[in-house]
DNA sequence: ATAATAGTGTCTGTCAGACAATATCGT
DNA sequence: ACGATATTGTCTGACAGACACTATTAT
């Protein structure tokens, strides 16, 4: 059962002579959103009001410190190499960048606009996780001058009548020299065929960019992360071996950008977290019981 | 605010003299998972009893004309061009190799691993859409030899003490000249971090096998649409302009592999679908009212 | 009348949102 | 006792699965 192709090759003299063509090829890189939940030191400087929240949703962003967006902030990444699988780079790039290891990288898009990099073509496969914001040594490498976490926000601010959505988007450091990053943001919704298709529309609204076509990346990602997080328990990957309901509550709440109600987040966490017999004491007030992550 | 590099260069300056490097770059793909819902003509010839069912889940492969896999049954695509998006590139394919147009192609997942194609370095980004049989006419090009529409069944057999699920998985083509594709299918789980992860491991338990790693990206895909059916209208671009709700059921119940109850179903599209002022007559039964797709 | 499919009503349990009520600490 | 947070109980409405029951056609 030695097939022939139409030129009388089996498949082992095709492949001995094989030449692949001289067509360009792009350039791939994997991009990693890293996300934590950590205190938060600033406050807002945004158009609507808000509470102080003592915690907030991060994502770790470089400055990068070439061009193009050369000073510009971008999502850490780099290229996949001939030899290695996607997943192997990013679990590559995860581990020289930040030195965390054994952390589930989710794959969530890959991004393959022409004119993404104005100089030449590149994809990029975008990969999420959410990790412990001391797990991580961010190290400055070749492509960074700075890394650091950025608030981020995505708060729905009005639909109109057409159902668009208007949002408010927004990364924001907390150090000395704050840097605060706005866009607004417009979701409308058209059809192809009989499928809702969901198009972003994102006017920069400060100066402080971000590099390439990473707000998009970023955008897109809160999304899933949102959606992620209610239905897996990808939240315990922030918490330590400990913790407290109501600790676990406040990352809910920090990543879903909304109030839970104590008594339901309870009974939906029951069979995922077991009691530990011993409490949390010291504070003015009824310790609290510590749990585990089950299973 | 003209920023310079570490080189004194502006950034018009680098891009001028910007010289991509040499290395080696891989080839992109995309591959289109094209499902549809239509009549079974054959019975199922596998190891656990069927009923005999009047429709059926069907993918449409094309026959690999060249080697590599001569005569191999693989996903259509082809090679995402330089100066197109992906997403370009999969309109282009979709209309280029089944005529269709005005469907909306979901992007899945992409695949990297290092040896999927035996020539060169290959990633294929798959999209997944879901189309009435009829609208598709499909064109063998330079890749295929033939094109087919194959049943796709992924039942699960069993669940071990270990929480390893069993499967049947095979492919099946209606024609006089039967194909069979039958894979034992184990998918186990293991934990990175606190994160549990989904391993499929496939036995091929027939000679004729498909191409790649496209059975994986098959079996992956059947996974999203049946969860995308459940949450979303896809399974309207199935329909013609009038149908029943029976018929209507009959499609989720192809899609789902498994039975639904008519009463909880009605219920359950009431808001997706409008009644229209005729009727399906001159059955020996009850006539069915039609509806068509709402919003 | 019968076969066959169309369509309705209703009981059940589960689950989420809202919120009231009680418990237990340090001060 | 008071302030603060922890924890439990319970009412509600939405919804899904199961299934019994009624309706309407051709033969």
């Amino acid at each position: 059962m030695e097939l022939k192709n139409k030129n009388g090759l089996t498949e082992k003299e095709f492949l001995e002579i094989y030449k692949p063509g001289d067509y360009q090829r792009p350039s791939v890189t994997v991009d990693m959103l890293l996300f934590t939940v950590g205190d938060k030191n600033g406050i807002k400087i945004a158009k609507n009001h808000r509470k102080l929240a003592e915690k907030g949703l991060k994502i770790l962003l470089i400055k990068r410190k070439d061009h193009p967006y050369i000073g510009k902030w971008a999502i850490p990444g780099g290229f996949v190499e001939i030899s290695e699988s996607i997943d192997d780079a990013v679990y590559r790039e995860l581990k020289e960048e930040t030195n965390i290891d054994n952390v589930y990288m989710e794959q969530l898009y890959t991004w393959g606009d022409v004119n993404r990099d104005p100089r030449m073509r590149v994809m990029s496969v975008s990969y999420m996780a959410l990790v412990p914001q001391e797990s991580l040594k961010p190290i400055a490498g070749d492509d960074a001058e700075e890394v650091r976490w950025f608030n981020v926000y995505k708060d729905k601010l009005a639909t109109d009548e057409d159902g668009n959505d208007y949002y408010e988007f927004y990364l924001e450091s907390d150090d000395e020299d704050k840097i605060h990053i706005l866009y607004d943001l417009k979701e409308s919704y058209r059809n192809i065929g009989k499928t809702k298709i969901n198009d972003s529309t994102f006017n920069k609204a400060t100066d402080n960019e971000i590099a390439f076509d990473h707000y998009k990346i970023i955008n897109s990602a809160i999304d899933r992360l949102r959606n992620k997080v209610e239905y897996t328990p990808i939240a315990f990957n922030l918490m330590p071996n400990y913790f407290t309901l109501t600790e676990l509550q406040q990352v809910y709440e920090v990543i879903l950008g909304k109030n839970l109600i104590s008594a339901n987040f309870r009974r939906k966490m029951k069979d995922f977290v077991e009691e530990v017999p011993f409490k949390k004491e010291g504070l003015a007030h009824r310790p609290s019981a510590l749990y585990k992550y089950k299973e």
